[in-house]
DNA sequence: CGCGTTTGACCAGCGC
DNA sequence: GCGCTGGTCAAACGCG
């Protein structure tokens, strides 16, 4: 729905028969030697020209409401249809890579973090109130998944799965991504589609984190470690520790320091893609909220399309 | 001894 | 129902 290529926004506000200035179209005023008639005209030359004043100061309102309607009516199509297309675009990547994995159905509370260890009172209390707040989300997400009964599949997952790719010496066969959080490996599987085998970490930075990775070596190009990370971290980035990288995973921004030259400008000029679509959707999303734009704008577009409809 | 890794077994989803 | 496959578990093992 492109509507600023077929629709005219200019709301043509009938001040063209006035030209650039309402004196020129102003009834030329005749001298009489009459001096009652002279003084009739000189009332009405005064209230000529305060008419002439109002009418200068409706127009050039009018014009100046004229042209930046035309520029947030501009701004506002051209953020809707960037809109669109972020909508109806997904990541290449994520849609490729993080199709939903052929999953056994899984236990919401072992997804989520809240594991046997949590439920067994196990787990050390190390979470900051920060982390309390993102497991009070977590703890939603799950009572939802136990509400709907269903498997963790598609939709939460894609949400939360992306892809990092990551050059590796070949010859280093340890599947070791160097992101800046603690890993522990739990599993090791040779797939069907790549010889080399693939490894199955979980966040142990901390306890209760759900985050898990995949590691395994691109079968296109060997040099190339492709780490799949599935869902959020419940806790801080390892910034503060020896990591210095930070992996927001699900969110889709990725910055790893391991990663060199192009790779890495991809992938911060990706984070700051991120970072102007959030803002041109929230940009958007605030215009549309607003009321008096709304107004103003249907009110223009309506009393247009109706001027349209006569011609 | 504690912690992390390895690895074979097991489980569940899916296609036939 | 059966086999294939990906994902997970947990005992065994190694290391500091």
């Amino acid at each position: 729905m492109d509507c600023s290529s077929s629709l005219d926004i200019s709301l043509n506000l009938n001040t063209k028969a006035f030209g650039h200035s309402f004196t020129a179209e102003l009834p030329e005023v005749k001298v009489s030697s009459s001096a009652g008639v002279e003084k009739k005209w000189l009332v009405e030359d005064k209230s000529a020209s305060e008419l002439r004043e109002e009418l200068n100061r409706v127009y050039s309102e009018n014009k100046k409401i004229k042209e930046m309607l035309a520029i947030v009516s501009e701004k506002y199509y051209a953020l809707h249809h960037h809109l669109e297309k972020l909508q109806g675009l997904k990541s290449p990547d994520i849609d490729h890579i993080g199709q939903p994995p052929k999953k056994r159905k899984q236990d919401p509370d072992e997804f989520l973090g809240f594991s046997k260890g949590l439920s067994s009172g196990k787990i050390e209390n190390s979470s900051s109130n920060q982390d309390h707040h993102q497991q009070q989300q977590q703890f939603e997400q799950k009572n939802q998944l136990i509400s709907c009964k269903r498997p963790i599949t598609d939709s939460f997952n894609k949400s939360r799965v992306s892809t990092v790719h990551v050059p590796a010496d070949s010859s280093d066969t340890s599947l070791t991504v160097k992101d800046g959080y603690q890993w522990r490996k739990y599993g090791q599987k040779v797939t069907r589609d790549n010889p080399s085998p693939r490894a199955y970490f979980r966040c142990s930075f901390a306890p209760s984190c759900p985050v898990k990775k995949k590691v395994q070596r691109s079968a296109e190009d060997p040099s190339l470690l492709v780490a799949t990370y599935e869902g959020n971290h419940n806790h801080l980035g390892p910034n503060a520790s020896e990591g210095e990288a930070t992996s927001q995973v699900g969110s889709s921004t990725v910055t790893l320091d391991m990663v060199h030259g192009s790779n890495r400008l991809s992938l911060e000029k990706n984070e700051r893609g991120t970072m102007q679509e959030v803002l041109i959707q929230q940009m958007a999303s605030s215009l549309t909220k607003d009321s008096k734009f709304t107004a103003a704008l249907a009110a223009a577009i309506s009393g247009r399309l109706m001027e349209q409809s006569r011609t």
